[in-house]
DNA sequence: GTCTATAACCAGATAGAC
DNA sequence: GTCTATCTGGTTATAGAC
């Protein structure tokens, strides 16, 4: 489930990060009390202490690990370079499902508690934080008046879309297999952001993780 | 700001209210204590105890307030029945779209505060209670595999695009001025459900609220 | 690297006077 | 309807032994 899979079993801290996501997810962050997370993990609470240095640092390594190994970091980018050009942006919005879907359970965790995510500390200084980057561009995308507002309107119902969906396939919504709900959702955003068939790429690839 | 306007000034459990809406959705509703609430309104402590019997029945009752509200509790329930006709589909998806955004500010709450909702406890026993209700049909509706997995993926897509544009709305988007943002997320609503040219209604109409 | 023990704190909630 | 005062319990976090 963790990834930096060599041969080894998982280290404590790979543990750690497993059961604070399911965790988190299922009661919420602020209802999860680190004494929760250390009995299910094994471990006492102040072995946590030895691995994170606080709960809200525990968070946010979830969200790192899940931005880094999701395409590297990049791809959560949009510009509104990007947004003019029909081909490039049908291509971002594939990889951007595609990085959702496979880290969908991180992303279950991100809307589930986002008041609690919105909550932590700026990381000491514009060191890392890739999610406040990829949040502070969409949001920059969206209020930009250069751009027409349906336009913007298309961007915000398609990344909300893929959200939708991406949950809904963690509760039912999935049982038709993920192949084929990519295969959907990759359409229906086709739609929303209007791509012309001619600039639509093929949709070919595939998908992992739990 | 809160409904029930008669010429009379706000009684202090509709400030409550207010405040308690406005606070959850700054800080969250885990980081937010009773404490800080009362400060703001300019009671104490104890005197929110006088209107609610704890801090959850707050949260519940902003939630039942925007149900109600929200053209009477009906709108949100969306049956395979009426996804089967693509004209009843529409005007379903056109009250909703302003429900949402004349209610938006409380959509927001429950945006950013998903985990904390899902875990109120449910008021005694099958009594009102229009939140969870809501949720149950939605998630039916996307878990039906009588209803063909493009229309289901459809389904999540449209209620996605709708909450993260009246989010937006709230972040930048609006600045073109709600009635334009309206119009633009019909349309795109239709798109994102097929609906036929011959069965897309009319939109007029207006919409209210902060 | 993991433990025991405990510090320090603050939340939600109640009792009862006014 | 609002107050003061207090209780109770759980939380994060730390110090220091092993």
């Amino acid at each position: 489930m963790n990834q930096k899979q060599d041969g080894r079993s998982p280290s404590t801290r790979e543990r750690i990060l497993d059961v604070s996501l399911r965790l988190f997810s299922e009661q919420g962050y602020d209802k999860t009390s680190l004494r929760e997370v250390a009995e299910n993990v094994g471990v006492t609470k102040a072995a946590l202490y030895y691995h994170f240095p606080s709960k809200e640092s525990v968070l946010s390594a979830l969200l790192e690990q899940a931005h880094v190994l999701g395409a590297h970091g990049v791809i959560f980018f949009p510009t509104a370079e990007i947004a003019r050009d029909p081909g490039r942006l049908a291509a971002f919005a594939i990889r951007a499902i595609d990085t959702v879907l496979s880290q969908r359970s991180v992303f279950l965790l991100m809307e589930r508690n986002r008041a609690a995510i919105a909550a932590l500390p700026l990381p000491d200084q514009d060191h890392g934080d890739l999610h406040r980057q990829m949040e502070e561009r969409w949001s920059a995308l969206l209020r930009d008046s250069a751009i027409p507002l349906r336009q913007r309107v298309r961007f915000a119902s398609a990344l909300g879309a893929v959200m939708a969906t991406a949950m809904g396939s963690l509760r039912g919504l999935g049982d038709a297999g993920l192949p084929a709900l990519r295969q959907e959702l990759a359409l229906a955003v086709m739609d929303i952001l209007e791509i012309p068939a001619s600039s639509r790429p093929p949709l070919q690839e595939s998908i992992g993780e739990s």
